[in-house]
DNA sequence: CTGTTAGCGCATTCAG
DNA sequence: CTGAATGCGCTAACAG
């Protein structure tokens, strides 16, 4: 078991000088004389060197990584969110670790154990709802942590997401304004998602006795929209509207119409929630809410990172979400 | 600054015994009496103690985590492979770190650099095209990876994955055998995938002289599938057939027919490439090949931890892909 | 500007 | 079955 890989002593023996010397040109230290540094590049680049990590780690304190739990990476708007924080992270010389709970708080916990023990700095979850275990983990080690997707003004931990109840809110008020009264809201498996619930109570807030919401729970993919569109037609059709509380379900309801024959927003309005990236591009356009996903990402990576090199304090902070009109919503006429 | 945790030495001080006992227990190690290896668990939870990792990781030389380089998450099929790695990883105890190099070699090659250096045991690539640096770094330090989405039995690299080129032939040859002689190829950007202009070959080499290929480059999304799809009817409409290399595509396409007044299979057939999970749920549903992304993330997860854990060998796989007939294609009556 | 020294926290011989 | 001693590779004072 020969070394493939040249350690810093071989470096400094190399170059004749001490171990320090090439710790400092490493870590790029500005005391160090133009001459030497080049001696010492020179002889790392002969001896193929690379700074062992773990030592590095361990003298440090220090890992340069930040941990992700999702619930899924299979919805586009966690990839776009999850692309976001890996750019920051990248750039900035971290390293994202990811895991994927599948939104079981169980599991949750577990994953951070494990991505503790890997050296993780910081975390970044998904939601308002963990296990106590989890925050007590985190809070005894003071691995600093921060909760996305989510608004809640009151809340002591860090926070950088959207408010999920007001924007339903807006939606419903949106629809409202165009004259709809008898609405189905779409929605994923209520459980397994706080930021679900949390859009079902603004929009039965914002609907108030005034409109005639009719919530429909099925699986958060294509044809789960498609099924329940479906049904709800061949049930009755007094809906004039349907919103989705995610792209992915109008995607789906878009083709269930295809399929009975309709289409909207002749035959009946539809709006999502998300804005993903094809919601432009499909026929009719799909009216949505923008979800600053990317925004979200970027911003708690920023956070993160200037919190763990700089000690900047992490500010909660709500972003917003935007009604972008297409297509997919008609006025009613009275 | 106080110390938040404890150290195995408070560990050991709590239970009276020494620090390599508390490594016994903490490694699972067989050689410690019942009694003493409940004294440590006890002094452990009640100190809340969970060993340094980078220390481990200095003692052991090893980290547990596994590095995927992919060129964006943003399209699903790399989602779904990406979380069946994941899955694997986290079941045998590994972390994933994740960096998405859009799909350029030199950021790739930067990407491995910073895994390298934050602990990285083992490489998961994308594709065939990398940077020799990125191949002769990992070479030089032993550090174990494999090609994943391609196919080439004659690559001395460990390679998983499967033929784009075959199973793009494959596609051709069905429509042919369903009478389709002048057929549209959408496919995204040549230059960012050798998976693409694989498929693209293999087409063409399928498709030989008894048919009229015609290869159409757009951006890999659902707009550029409309917009090709727009544009090709604009021209001229020889086309029978629509193959999509990506699923995504073709569901552009599918709009684009809604836009322009026709319908698949009617007038014109449409095939893709992936079978995302909705390609079943739109109307008509998509005829496509399926790529198995998430047996492959499940394969290569495995034989990198198997090959750290034990020693195995990495053999190259090749996965198989397989047709879906669903609604989107008709025959040609002749 | 550069070298010396002392740990970082743990796993691991080797004794007993 | 348990303890004492050693070193993993590096960074960070402190000297010079």
């Amino acid at each position: 078991m020969t070394r493939k890989v040249g350690r810093i002593r071989d470096v400094a023996r190399e170059a004749g000088l001490s171990t320090a010397t090439i710790s400092r040109v490493m870590n790029g230290a500005g005391n160090v004389s133009p001459e030497t540094r080049k001696r010492v590049l020179d002889a790392c680049s002969k001896l193929n060197y690379l700074p062992h990590p773990a030592a590095r780690a361990l003298s440090t304190a220090k890992t340069r990584t930040i941990a992700a739990i999702i619930p899924t990476i299979e919805h586009s708007i966690y990839a776009k969110y999850i692309a976001a924080i890996e750019q920051v992270l990248a750039d900035r010389g971290y390293s994202l670790v990811l895991a994927i709970s599948g939104a079981d708080e169980e599991s949750e916990l577990q994953d951070a154990r494990k991505l503790l023990g890997m050296g993780a700095q910081a975390f970044i979850l998904s939601g308002g709802a963990h296990s106590p275990d989890l925050v007590a983990l985190l809070g005894e080690r003071g691995v600093p942590f921060v909760f996305t997707s989510i608004w809640d003004a009151d809340s002591d931990a860090p926070i950088v997401g959207y408010d999920n109840g007001a924007l339903a809110a807006r939606a419903v008020a949106y629809l409202a304004g165009k004259g709809h009264r008898d609405v189905a809201v779409l929605h994923g498996p209520i459980a397994e998602s706080d930021r679900t619930s949390a859009r079902r109570s603004g929009a039965m807030e914002a609907a108030g006795d005034a409109m005639n919401l009719r919530f429909i729970e099925t699986s958060l993919d294509v044809e789960g929209g498609r099924r329940a569109v479906e049904t709800l037609f061949a049930e009755r059709r007094d809906a004039t509207a349907i919103l989705c509380f995610s792209d992915i379900l109008a995607l789906g309801g878009y083709f269930a119409l295809t399929h009975l024959g309709l289409s909207a927003p002749d035959d009946v309005s539809i709006m999502g929630f998300d804005n993903l990236d094809w919601s432009a591009s499909i026929v009719p356009g799909l009216t949505t809410i923008d979800l600053p996903a990317r925004l979200m990402g970027a911003n708690v990576g920023a956070q993160l990172v200037d919190h763990l090199e700089e000690g900047a304090p992490i500010v909660s902070t709500e972003l917003d979400g935007a009604i972008v009109e297409r297509g997919s919503v008609a006025a009613l006429i009275a």
